[in-house]
DNA sequence: GGCCCTATTCGTACATTGTACGGAACAACG
DNA sequence: CGTTGTTCCGTACAATGTACGAATAGGGCC
């Protein structure tokens, strides 16, 4: 239908594309960040305190005009630093990156690859606490940062020369981040809805409770009943999403494990 | 800090919350959408015409006035079928959930659990291919609808009395949804690169360069760099992602296969 | 020191979003 | 033919990202 019906808005006058530079967004995030404007203000600061915000507030409060406010500048200011929001949660998230481990070889010092991978995922699992956001981000991995490429290499250092061919390497990792960010996301979304509902989970069952109890009445669901019975008695003892992604991750691991032939 | 600030929003005169009422929005998902109004609407249409809006122009382009628009009612006339923009994404979810299986022991037919499970895994997939928005929303998973029930039954009945846990059976469930949901996102997000940047990836390295240069010639990033490589080839030349998600479910299903001692 | 030019700052404006409000149109019932 | 309650929807509002261009400040050159 309207498949290439957007794509030219203004009369092309020259530049390319007025809105989405890849170029400029890439060369923005390798970068310096220190370099002050008339202000003094940099473009760290601006990340730092934008983390800060997303931090307390969440994603859905992080608006040009709040971070702007807490720096006490005007808003299109910060459009001199940075061309748009976009850029501004990608320097965000690549900069966390940089926060995982204290050097690239860290993980690989574990020795076993096994507890490499272990420490990693903590290390990404704790980072995802910590910044809630995170998971939130509609890009599903940040743009090629500095970071992240770093980050990247610190991973993959336990990995290589284990028997997995380079492709296999990354297909790993990315399947762990997957898991890691899954997690997360189902972690923040039971917390939220935990302080939603607001205080006693008493409420919470009387709103719920029609809904399960055509849901165990009937027997239509006879194994969804039960199992949901027991989930529903695990989560509210304790954090389940983190218990399923210790679980997951025995699974994968040990799938590796096999693949390896032995440890 | 701000922990309690923002719960007293109006004067709370009398009916307890005007905006997030959970309890209506689970008794719409589990009432009946086929029920005209006076110009004929139903929710049932809603849902649909709204599914084919995101699924042509994603999630983005997917705003009350234009399902209005295209349903030829006023704005405001869904809001008196659907309380808010959340619930008709809830709504547009629970029903794609009720087209994954052809009936409630299509998976468990498969014999062998591992067979259900990489059917299960495949419908997903497909699943996620057809409906790019479905993986972009924000809640991690919608809200508990009659749709999502069946198919948590549908993918619980292959794993009964195999020898895992309640729990086990869960988690298990939920990591093979995670890794399709986030080969989904990866998959997306490449799609929606390779045709914003256009035509030829000849353009696409060019814009890249610069990055990849720095990433190469610097070795800092050894591994990253060679590993790199390797999987820039293989993105080019394939899906990618849905290499990757093979790979972790294979690894996975191992995982699970060791778990239970033995086929 | 004085002056000009360029880069920075940012007030205003606009398009777009979800949706609250309340009047208008309509159906059913007496 | 009212009356009443439901449904429809035009208008309005607050919030968003950001384009535009006027004000402004700083730094180099005479």
């Amino acid at each position: 239908m309207s498949q290439k019906a957007a794509a030219d808005d203004k009369k092309t006058d020259g530049k390319p594309a007025p809105q989405p530079d890849p170029a400029r967004s890439l060369a923005l995030l390798w970068g310096s960040h220190t370099r002050p404007g008339r202000n003094g203000l940099t473009i760290r600061a601006i990340v730092e305190k934008a983390t800060e915000l997303a931090d307390a507030e969440g994603l859905a409060a992080l608006s040009m005009r709040r971070v702007a406010e807490v720096l006490g500048v005007g808003t299109m200011t910060l459009y001199s630093y940075v061309p748009g929001k976009d850029d501004l949660t990608d320097l965000m998230a690549d900069r966390l990156m940089g926060t995982l481990y204290s050097d690239p070889d860290e993980p690989k010092r574990c020795g076993h690859w096994r507890d490499a991978l272990l420490l990693i995922a903590e290390r990404n699992w704790q980072l995802h606490l910590k910044h809630p956001w995170l998971a939130e981000l509609v890009r599903p991995r940040p743009r090629l940062g500095p970071n992240l490429v770093q980050k990247y290499d610190t991973e993959l250092r336990p990995l290589d020369g284990i028997g997995l061919s380079d492709i296999e390497m990354d297909a790993l990792l990315t399947n762990i981040m997957t898991q890691v960010e899954g997690a997360a996301r189902l972690h923040h979304r039971l917390e939220r809805e935990k302080q939603d509902s607001a205080q006693t989970d008493e409420e919470w069952w009387l709103t719920q409770a029609p809904v399960l109890d055509r849901l165990l009445d009937a027997q239509r669901f006879p194994v969804a009943a039960r199992v949901g019975q027991s989930f529903g008695d695990e989560t509210k003892a304790a954090a389940a999403p983190e218990m399923t992604l210790k679980f997951g991750l025995e699974l994968l691991l040990d799938g590796v494990e096999k693949k390896l032939g032995k440890t």
